[in-house]
Order: structure tokens, then sequence, then C-alpha cells
DNA sequence: ACTCCCGGGACAACCCGTTAGT
DNA sequence: ACTAACGGGTTGTCCCGGGAGT
């Protein structure tokens, strides 16, 4: 039983923004990752924005099933939704979404794709604002969150588990607090 | 009074920026933009990244300047870094850090450039983190206020003054509430 | 019978250099001769440098292919090879050795292209010191074969006919004379 | 005692071209070597053909200087001249005129400098062609003798002092050897 | 005599996507 | 479904030389 072509291509496109950065994410390094010829990468993607683009949407749903899993997990409290995201982005697991900050560069440059990322990022934020917090303290929440793995992606600052374990348990317990 | 060409080399790639984002930031393109050719952009700047570097350098000492200044202005209670840091990110006027987030993906790919941003990263968490507040929450802090204007860049989240008011006050309060 | 493309190139890059010089010998120049895109040609070649290193080993190949068939023609005394060397440099017709001057002076600066030459270079020096003719006789036959068409190159040396075989014959009479 | 500045501007660009190949032999190159700026090297010598031209006569100069003094000191029996230009080929002092070959490759297209080496050409050769001994003979002896320090410029021949005496000495009887 | 600044032009390498063909 | 060939365009880097100024 053969993995899905798509997924190969795809994978590979991973790979190579992990490994060479943004700028090794060529149609022709993605294809030879894949062993495949260029124009057949092409054939699964009409073009590099395509690719891209299957990449985000891919990243997003993969960062949406894991949020619901810890929501399901989740106390009725207010806050339900931000605890759900916090848990979801400080998970050490696989963690996928390995790059978004090169892509999102990226991305800035077309439309269509910000409005793809745009869309996104509303979907949460609405989920967020109406979790019974007070929107300030829920949006800070959420770009903690957000600059947590900014930074690591970025390699700036070391990941020290009980650092980061101090930092989410601090969002949790932010989510829950008097409000200030 | 003539403006130094170095000067206005370096906002004309500011301007590239600005405008088309980090895709527009070639050497033709600057140089056009400061009316210069590019041989004599390169009389200035050795290289590309001698160009970046430069960039860089200069929104760090302009932020460093900025926040140092509100250091100045602030009470001398623990969180006293915390909230000059806050209040120069916060700050709608000069915003001469315009760019971050495309600089930073630009940056990643060379080790030099990488440096300089985590030198000047760790140069701010040390002050930051040795500031009378409990880490995890100095930690937040800063990483929501930076997340604050890395959307506001992606254009991602919509600017509304009050809004970034509250969050501004948010932080603030934050920076001297009991801890959770 | 469509020639082959690679060779299409191979024969306009010769071209080049004949009637440009090495200076002459540039992507586009050489794309343009064959009446071909710069990206077509890059497809073929990889890079300047593996254009030129098929260049020189086609070259070196042609040489080896005459050489062996005077080899085949020579009696078996001694100094066999070298006077199969010597004819073959001398011949005038094909003459596809027609810019190494020009040629090593560029490849000089490449370590891969270098080891190229010098292998080829030690290759021939073992087989002629190895011919039953004292050693340094046979250097100095090699040499003198080899300055004969540098000058020629150069166009330093006006090539009259008469007086090419006399030196020929004089090599050829080396090659057998009781030595001095 | 200050050197004369154009003599210190001539080593320089010895220099760059001994370390860096005719590549290096760039105006900026060559006026850091000699820590000047590159208005100033071009006050010296108008373009960078003057400069390489200056060079060539000064190596040209130099092995006349030399061939000369070794031809007091020989015999007056026929081939004196030849044997003068073997000696002052194969000596292996200072050998100043390390590069001629990656020079003429760059002379090649200039009319000008050719003209200058081919008139130094032919004063050596109608030194060495009237010099006793018979024309085809006195070629191949000027040859060899040429071809041995390409080859050692090209470094593609290991330089074995007992070998570089053999053929020297070979060179020297052939200029004195019957005739075959 | 020498420096700094700059213009103008060239060149190698890269990259995306189209097309003919299998 | 996939490959090979190719075109057209862009970018970073380099290099030579001229001109203003000291």
């Amino acid at each position: 039983m053969t993995v899905d072509t798509r997924d190969r291509l795809l994978e590979a496109a991973l790979v190579m923004i992990r490994e060479q950065g943004i700028t090794g994410l060529t149609l022709d390094n993605v294809a030879k990752a894949a062993r495949m010829s260029k124009g057949g990468l092409l054939h699964h993607f009409r073009s590099k924005d395509a690719l891209v683009e299957a990449l985000l949407r891919q990243l997003m749903d993969d960062f949406e099933a894991r949020a619901s899993q810890f929501y399901q997990q989740e106390s009725e409290r207010p806050g339900r939704w931000l605890r759900a995201y916090v848990r979801a982005t400080f998970e050490d697991e696989p963690l996928p979404l390995e790059l978004s900050l090169s892509l999102m560069a990226s991305v800035t440059e077309n439309a269509v794709l910000m409005a793809l990322v745009r869309q996104d990022f509303e979907h949460w934020q609405e989920r967020l604002l109406n979790d019974g917090v007070p929107r300030p303290r829920a949006t800070i929440i959420r770009q903690a969150a957000d600059a947590y793995w900014s930074e690591r992606l970025i390699g700036v600052a070391p990941d020290e588990p009980e650092a980061r374990l101090a930092i989410r348990d601090e969002l949790l317990a932010l989510t829950e607090a008097g409000h200030a």
C-alpha cells in the first residue's frame, strides 16, 4: 500500500523548510526530495502557491484537531477554549507546525494565502474572545502562546522543559485568575 | 544639510519592505528607491546581508532608546523594565521596528544575523527576567507584547485603538498584580 | 537526424573561445550561439564549471583517440607512444584541442578541474616515460610538442607548413637517435 | 628611503596572481594589497591593461637580464644563446616570471599587449634561430624549455630536482649533439 | 599624490512554469 | 501519472573607471 503521492510531496516540502529554511523551499528541491521530477510535482500542485496553501491547510487542520481534543478533556468553566489552545500549543509532541513563521513570511505576499491565514486567525479569535474571559486578558494569553513557539522556531529562546511548563501553567492560571 | 547617504539607503530599504514585503527588498529596488545605482549601494554595503544587518542594528538601537526613555519615567517598583518594554512596544507613533517578522524570516538563514538577533533577545530577556516579577509571568508579558506588533505587521489583527489600549493596560497590570 | 543538444552546446562553447577568447565564454554567449536560452543551457550543465569540465573531457578523449590511432600504425620499436603523441599533436586537421591554453588558465582556479587535467597529464606522462626512451629525452619531446600548439594558440608563432613539418620530423628523429 | 610606489604596486599585483590566480588580479585587490585606494592605483596606471603591461615588461626585462648574464659565461661555440636561454629558464632562483601562463591568457584579448608579447617572442626567436644550431632543433629546445616552467606553473608536474637537472642537461647536450 | 563616492555594465546562478512526449 | 527539455526573467555580486575633493 503506497503512501499517497500528494502526501509524500507535502512531507518533502516540510523537510525542505526544516532543513534549509524558506529559501530552500523551491519546486526543484521539493521534487528532488520526493524523488520525483518537477513536472510531476506541478502535476499535483498547479503552482508553488498551491503547494504552500496545501501545506498551510494541513498545519491548521492538525492544530485544530489537536486543540479540539484538549477541549473535550477540559472542564466547562470559562476559558475552556483558551486552556485547550494553550495546551495544544505547549505540547512538545510532533509539533508539525514547525515552520509557521517562515511560512508566514512567504505567505504575506499572496493575497489568497493571506486570506486563508486571516480566516483561520479570526476563527480562533472569535472562539477565544467569547470564552468567558475578559477580552484583553484572552488576547494576551493567545499572544503569549503564539509567541512561545514563534520563538522556539527562530531558535532564539532555549527550550528548557521546566521553564516551558512553568509558563504554560501560568497561562492556564491566567485563564481563571481574578482580573487585575 | 544633506542627509547622510548611508541613512538614505537604510531608509529606502525600510520603505521597500513596508510597501512590497521582504521580497521587495532587492538591491535593485533599494538602489532605485534611493535614486542611486546598484554599484553605489554596494559601495556602502558590501552585500545584501550587510545591508540587512545595518537595518537590524538600527531597529534594535531605536527600540532600546525608546524603551530606556520610558524606563526613566517609570516608578521604581518591581516590573519597571517590563512596563517600559510594554509601553515602548505599544507606542503607535514612530514604529520603526516595522517589519521584524518579515525581516526575521530572512534573517533565519544567515548565522551571523541570527547571532545578532539572539544576542539582542538575550539582552532583553535578562533584563526582564530580573525585574522583580516572577519569571514565567515576565516571559508571558514580553511574549504578548512581541506578538502584539507581530500580528499588526502581518495585518492579521485589525488595529482598534481601544482594544490596543485595553491590552496594554492589562499587561501593565500584570506586571504588578499578585501572582496566581 | 537532429544533433544532440548537449553536443551543440559544447560546440558553441568551442566556437566562442575560438572567436572571442576565454572572456567570451559566458553562459549568455554560449546559449545565444547555440540558439538557446540560458535556462536551457543550465539545464544541461548545472554550472559554468560543469560546462568547462565537459569541454575538457571531450578534448582529452579526442586526443586520446587520435593518438591511439597513430599508435596502431607505428612500428614497435622503442618510442612508439612518443611518436604517436608527436604525430597526433602535429596533425593540422581536426585540431580539437584548440584552446587549451586559455582553458587552462581558467581551469587553474577550480580544484576539481585541475585534478582532471593533472590526471590526464599523469596518464600520458606514465605512458611516455616508459616507452623505451631515456626519460629526460622523452620529457623534452613531449614538452616541445605541447609547446608547439600552445604557441600556435597564442598566435605568437607564425604557422609555416614547412617549418612545422621540419620540427615534427626532428622530434620523431629524437625518439630514435642515439642519446647524447 | 621609501620604496617607489609604482614598484610596490607591481609587487602587490604579482602577489595577488600568485595567491589567487588571474581572477584575483583586480584593481581593488591590488590596491588593497598595496594598502592604497583604487584611485591611487589608477593614478599610477591609467587602466588595468596598463598595469598588466608594466608587469609583462618587468618580467621580460628580468628574464633578458638573467639570460644575458649566462650568455657572458657561456663558451662561444654554436648554441651559445640557446644554452643561456636554457640555463636562465631552469634556474630555480627567485623565478619572478611566476605567472606568465595565467598572464598570457589574460593578455590574449588585448591587441596591444599581444603585440608586446609577440615582439619579445620574435626577439628571442631570432636570436635562437641564428645561433649556429639547425633551426628545428633550436625551436624544439626553446619549446621544451618554455614548457618546463609552464607545467611547473600549472602545478601539473611534480618538481623533482634530479629530474629537472637531467632535463636541463639533456637540453644543453642537444645544443651541441650531432643532428640525427 | 591620493581618497571617497559613485555609475554602468556584466555575469553566474537560480527559479517558476509550460510544453511535448511517454 | 510522470519526465525531460526549455524559456524567460530576476537577483546578488563583482569589477572597471571617472570625477569631486583634499
